[in-house]
DNA sequence: TAGTGGTCTAGACCACGAG
DNA sequence: TCGTGGTCTAGACCACTAC
């Protein structure tokens, strides 16, 4: 690994710095690989640490790297593409086991709840939060409001895994006409970070989709997504699979 | 504006300092006011300048919060929905004002380009940057990937304004048959942060789009969001819409 | 010129993980 | 116990904006 010596640049120390790591990464060293400790880099590139660790913040925020207290600053696996779309995110699909219940909460909604869902303020919703596992570890966290007036009748359960199971069971049943989605930057609060095994202030990826069903709003589900780890994958229809999926980042740069 | 005096929570103190602003903002600020300076808010709520700037990364992030050098930090204005599909993505659609042609360059496809464009390393590529405005800001920068191949015979125009409009009728008059997308999270290159007007390192949200055409990957286009400002939507069939888009934060953390 | 946010420093201490 | 990254401090100087 190189020794350094920062140019006098007009550009920022801590810019020229990432540049210069994001070179010495992609030579240098392979996934799962550990850099030297950060006193010791900043030391090497004559910089305070906290300049160092700006430097690394972004490649973090980039997905190249996984710092680990205790351990080290390793280098980072591609990101996982994860599919987003009706079969894949949709309470229906049950036997894919991509989502795990965590708990389910029956409440008055919250003026907020109630005006994205296009109801009544207090009126009765159902609170499904879940997790997403992919390959084993946990992607994203989910928060599943469904109206009461959506799904009417449910047994009267005491178990909440078991209204959880009700509401869900309900929602498949009776389909979906369609949903919209989108997708924006956001941290993880404390509850979502516990889930997601970060800290809090994690980036995440929030994907807001609306459930519609006989015209109306059936469900909302706000998923959070480790922005770290996912890439969101939007399959279409006609859509022809041309790349085996190339190594990963470094295009972009390459513009 | 409250005083503040931070308890002493097991939690880091910027996380606590970024709970309190939230609410000091959501109750006493609104969109285009200016905060009190660093420094002074800093000496409020008794902390380091550098941990009050920690929790302002952390809103800024959130995109509820914009910091302009010279003149204060300003409460930003809600998110923008962007709406990223066929309609408003595909070079076809010029009669939309969405996007407008920086520069078209003609070269020899990169290795990392050829291999996600299942071509030979090598082969020519036409290179179109775009910017997209919205309301007259420009929200992302494009770089729009097209084979040689997929538009054989151009014309051999020199100016690079006519090629890249007839790259673009091309594809345009051509169609597509469909499309594939991911979203992942990026940081703005010094390129990329200039078209967006935006430091080097900016958060954005890199938009990959495979655009296929009788059966083979015509077009690959990366186009690069401003994370601070942008909420990506996509729209679907048959989705009803509900929300006439309330408010607009605040009800992730409702939950 | 005065005031703002942006960068950078040198140091301290803490929390976590491995031995 | 030791080494790692995480947090926090107090201060300095720079770059930009407005006046």
């Amino acid at each position: 690994m190189g020794q350094g010596q920062l140019s006098a640049v007009p550009e920022p120390k801590y810019w020229h710095l990432r540049t210069v790591l994001v070179r010495t990464i992609d030579a240098e060293f392979s996934t799962g690989q550990i850099l030297p400790n950060e006193r010791e880099l900043a030391a090497r590139f004559g910089v305070a640490r906290a300049t160092l660790r700006q430097a690394l913040d972004q490649l973090e925020l980039e997905g190249r790297l996984v710092r680990r207290r205790g351990i080290g600053t390793v280098i980072a696996a591609p990101r996982v593409g994860v599919p987003v779309n009706r079969e894949e995110g949709w309470p229906g699909a049950q036997r894919s086991q991509a989502w795990r219940v965590v708990d389910c909460t029956t409440a008055p909604a919250t003026p907020q709840i109630a005006a994205r869902l296009g109801i009544k303020p207090g009126a009765i919703v159902h609170t499904v939060r879940r997790l997403r596992l992919v390959q084993g570890k946990a992607m994203a966290a989910e928060s599943l409001y469904v109206p009461d007036a959506a799904v009417p009748n449910l047994p009267g359960f005491t178990a909440e895994g078991d209204r959880a199971r009700s509401v869900l069971r309900r929602l498949e049943r009776q389909g979906i006409d369609g949903e919209s989605r989108s997708v924006e930057l956001g941290v993880a609060e404390a509850a979502e970070a516990a889930l997601l095994e970060r800290p809090p202030g994690t980036p995440v990826l929030v994907v807001t989709t609306q459930y519609a069903a006989a015209g109306k709003l059936a469900a909302l589900a706000v998923s959070t997504y480790r922005a770290d780890t996912c890439k969101l994958t939007f399959g279409e229809t006609g859509a022809v699979e041309v790349t085996p999926v190339p190594a990963d980042a470094a295009v972009r740069t390459a513009s």
